[in-house]
DNA sequence: TATCCGAATGAGACTCAATCTCAAAAGGGA
DNA sequence: TCCCTTTTGAGATTGAGTCTCATTCGGATA
């Protein structure tokens, strides 16, 4: 796929002293190539629709070394599935989640990071992640 | 237990065409008398400990009713296992989790509050609720 | 490039919170 | 008290995610 981001994954399971197969080079396609936030079933299915032969476990597995290299991002949308998204030179930014279309809008704002750090430390703390979903709906009908 | 909030216990269930019942009464006893932030099954423990006879089925119904009708917030630490605590005349207010003790701190913030409906509003979309979670940890060891 | 050994994989078993089923029990209006 | 409907409970079921372990594969070495 995108050579540039094949380095990308390399590098990471040597630093991580694991192998570089093509199962995890799939999973890291298949997340990589879609902007929407997929969950794990999604991928799988989609790995296997394209011809590669991979397992949940495989799938699962690589996931977990994809965000604690943060080469992905896993959120809660709170319906029991977790979802995925690439973060590759990705901004941060939270989600907003329309009740009535299911439909998710990021968004970013500089002011409300800073006022995080700022609750935390307040409290004795220095701020490690966060998690912030808002759950709205259309202005107007 | 306490008298008053039976009462509304009573009102909320004849709202929503349900009838008054000793488990309703137990479940919400439960939570009520506890300002922790506890699971399922650690409620579900106590009433029986308590030497009410009830179901793991029942508590899960009650809760809902008592989540949908502002009595009880569900709250999701990203472990796997929804906590509750009594929202009854209780300001709203976020989590702030130590990834090192698990303590679970209260807070809340007037300008993050409004921030967010800001941004939602901007969106062109009416903020409903939110999930919002900082996971933090000791700012000095 | 053939050998070799530890790492990776896959199929399916397993876990565990939460939900569902349905016969029996209980609420509550008449 | 009667009667009808709702509620309950025990246990089965669901479903996302994890674990197991025999087999396969990557890749360092010679």
């Amino acid at each position: 796929m995108n050579d540039s981001t094949i380095q990308i994954l390399k590098e990471i399971l040597r630093k991580e002293g694991l192998r570089y197969t093509k199962q995890r080079q799939a999973v890291w396609d298949e997340i990589q190539n879609s902007q929407e936030h997929r969950d794990a079933e999604d991928i799988y299915m989609s790995i296997r629709n394209n011809g590669v032969n991979v397992s949940r476990a495989t799938v699962y597995r690589t996931i977990d070394v994809l965000v604690k290299n943060r080469m992905v991002r896993k959120m809660d949308v709170g319906d029991g599935r977790n979802r995925y998204e690439p973060r590759l030179d990705d901004a941060h930014h939270d989600h907003m989640i329309c009740i009535e279309t299911g439909k998710i809008i990021e968004f970013y704002n500089e002011e409300l990071e800073d006022l995080q750090e700022k609750i935390a430390e307040e409290n004795g703390y220095m701020l490690v992640r966060h998690i912030h979903q808002l759950f709205v709906k259309p202005l107007k009908k």
